[in-house]
DNA sequence: ATTTTTATATACCCATCGGTCGTTTTATGC
DNA sequence: GCATAAAACGACCGATGGGTATATAAAAAT
């Protein structure tokens, strides 16, 4: 356990602090068996103001930049103190962290759902561009971090981060690759393909503001077509 | 002058910092008339001083963070020390200002120079995303800040540089809008249209390495082509 | 040569902020 | 109720970093 936690915080842990940790477990995916109800009721305690703090933390974050905003501006923003946040989490960084591995997941899930369907290639791409760009739009905080705050995480988690980045990207380009060789997609080399596709999808980030004309759904669908047909073409 | 600096900086100035500020009237664009030939030469001088400090400051920004980045190791990346860096700018903040500055007048300068010469809608969009990309390509850490660091800024900074952003938006969606008009391109929200186009190229500055397989005008080319005709069309 | 400007360096101040510690309050189990 | 664990608090520490004050070196002007 000791060694999940830290894979995730990827910093040496005091005596206090792995104790704590193991609320971290139950929040995530593993191991779950052999504790007693009560250690459980406890996890399940925490993992939920954990998340309340991730949610806040990630808000004031992606508005005002990691570095801007201090500790306690995260337990103020919830009325605790400095104190509560140091007791559900070990560090600012192991916060980041957390909001980098959640953020990573939800896209992850969203396309491999898709590919698992053996679509072919048009029809997963259009599907997979939809669902890209509405995640970016329903968790936009979460992405701008995702995106500006790399350079906040220390190497392995940059590194960890890299890596699922490529199986991500990796998994379009395959897409895009069948794509082309059935000559229904443009011939261009597929990393330049995807990097701009999803640059598109990405962007949303930027500009897409909640309370705007037009739904989000709405919107990935001008995405979608004009990604598939061009400001030219008709379609 | 004093006026000049104080939009440029916005901030109050002390006695020494608004002497100072007389080089980068020089470095700007207007009022260079009046000027003894030794402040002359003394402007001069400053300004490239300055040139060579915001460079180092914006590469440093850009890869480690605003915030991050202390005036010290700015000092250092050209082995000054930071006292050499408060001689030739007042504050932080106006180091990051002047590298908002530079940065749109770039971008501005391109569009402009391509809508004068009153071409037909499709090929003025397929040559304001061709140099729209290249800029991006061409000075990646200045457009990373440019999007990175916005919160960075005063207030009044920051409506600034909205107002300017909005004229450059504008100027691409009148664009748009004629050749959807002329029944040439695709029917939709103008200003989602200009989002989606510029995102994939701005989504350059995440991507888009030097040392990379392809040359950034090429690169270029394939974005154009790419958001006319799509993946699909044909072209 | 000496005086004034320009340019660079050193030392320092002080507010901020991440993180720790010891204590106190609140819940839980018996 | 009371003992124990969980949760929260408030005070503090040490380092960092923006910014300043002051001294000094180098260049120019006289």
């Amino acid at each position: 356990m000791s060694a999940t936690a830290k894979r995730y915080s990827g910093q040496k842990l005091t005596r206090r602090s792995s104790q704590r940790h193991k609320a971290y477990e139950v929040s995530g995916q593993e191991s779950p068996l052999k504790l007693s109800p009560r250690a459980e009721l406890k996890a399940r305690k925490q993992a939920y103001v954990q998340e309340e703090i991730l949610a806040s933390a990630a808000r004031l974050f992606a508005e005002r930049g990691y570095r801007a905003v201090t500790i306690d501006d995260i337990g103020a923003s919830l009325e605790y103190t400095k104190s509560v946040v140091y007791y559900y989490f070990t560090s600012k960084n192991e916060i980041l962290w957390q909001i980098f591995q959640r953020i990573y997941d939800t896209y992850l899930e969203g396309v491999s759902e898709i590919r698992a369907r053996g679509l072919p290639p048009a029809e997963a791409l259009a599907l997979i561009i939809r669902k890209h760009a509405l995640n970016v739009m329903e968790r936009r905080d979460w992405t701008a971090i995702y995106f500006r705050e790399e350079s906040e995480l220390t190497e392995q988690q940059r590194r960890e981060i890299a890596r699922k980045k490529r199986g991500y990207d990796l998994m379009i380009e395959e897409v895009y690759e069948a794509g082309m060789n059935a000559g229904v997609f443009r011939q261009m080399p597929v990393h330049i393909a995807v990097s701009g596709l999803l640059g598109m999808c990405n962007w949303l980030y930027i500009w897409y503001k909640e309370q705007g004309a037009l739904p989000a759904e709405q919107i990935a669908g001008y995405c979608a077509d004009l990604l598939a047909n061009g400001y030219l073409g008709q379609g």
